[in-house]
DNA sequence: TGGTTAAAGTGAACGGTGTAAACATAGGGT
DNA sequence: ACCCTATGTTTACACCGTTCACTTTAACCA
């Protein structure tokens, strides 16, 4: 009876995009360490595989639907922490650290969110997590001219440490993050 | 008439392992934007898929073999560019932007080698890529102690630039790598 | 020298994947 | 009441990694 555009589940088998949005962030939770196949997710949400291509064009479609609800994850849950550590100096470290700790708490899910299509000059509606990278950086840069290059470089230290935890390059450790982490002598 | 282990071609079809190494590396080298399969790289050294499983247990195994030769090759790559600069602190910053620039050159390969196999805590033989970045790290640092520390942050910020670039987070831009990699600000 | 044996390569098959094409169905607007 | 369109199904294809049973071949030894 209810109308359409609700995202309620509705008509033929319900909201199928929905479902397989939520199907596929659970399933990438998993500790499994790889991403869910398509046949997979519309099995676990109950229908034929084909039936997902009704919703998305191909298979990384829906993976970049994946990856940006991951995004919006990160991005709240670093505004979240910035805003718990009482914002400025302090709350911008903690952003770093929630950046961190986001990729080791969801490792396939952040490997998705980067690998996941690259839109370096097209203008998607920049995700929370940059926004507040920049904004944070020109509020706390002495030199404002530099605070771009010092966003890049925090970014890129997070990331980094971010990566190469995810890969056993460095062992996982939250003193180590701290220490890695602390950008003091980047802001000198 | 000549021996088994001279690692040149010989017996049944060739030496197949280096075969395979060899068209793994420049099958990874092409702008496919991704790794080769099995088949198709059994088809182009001419040879049935299951041979390959005489000489590799498992695909994940024939991808280790790349990545360790991947290793190999961004080691020498740092080594050359650290000692074309002279050594010292501009040799190890000439690191960093080698290691940058080999990433962009390579970069399904430069995947591989972080995506395969761990060992964080088992004993490789320590790459050359690592020993050099611990040796410089080691003769820089003023505090001996924070050497490592200084290490691993120089590592988190290359791999994280490197990876933020081939994500097409970050513009491929060799001015703004300078710019990041310029880590003066972290040895006060 | 010749025969045996173990290493190296083959072919067919299985279950898995993403995707295309033709078909089925149901719900809502006219 | 009817048809249209959005949604979902079936079947099929080409690819993937891997297993199994098999054949070939080179190397060694008697």
């Amino acid at each position: 009876m209810v109308t359409v555009s609700t995202s309620s589940e509705a008509y033929h088998h319900g909201n199928l995009r929905e479902a397989l949005v939520l199907e596929g962030l659970r399933a990438l939770e998993g500790p499994d360490g790889k991403a869910p196949s398509l046949r997979e997710l519309s099995r676990k949400v109950g229908v034929s595989p084909t039936a997902v291509y009704r919703h998305f064009p191909d298979k990384q479609a829906l993976d970049q639907a994946l990856a940006r609800e991951g995004l919006k994850m990160l991005g709240s849950e670093q505004a979240a922490a910035a805003q718990k550590a009482g914002g400025g100096a302090a709350g911008f470290a903690e952003t770093g650290r929630a950046y961190v700790r986001f990729a080791l708490a969801h490792p396939v899910l952040f490997r998705l969110m980067f690998t996941q299509g690259k839109p370096v000059d097209k203008e998607e509606p920049v995700d929370e997590a940059r926004a507040l990278l920049i904004a944070n950086t020109r509020a706390l840069a002495s030199n404002p001219e530099r605070a771009e290059t010092l966003a890049l470089q925090a970014w890129s230290i997070a990331h980094g440490i971010a990566m190469l935890m995810l890969d056993g390059r460095i062992p996982v450790d939250d003193a180590l993050i701290d220490r890695l982490l602390d950008t003091k002598s980047l802001f000198p």
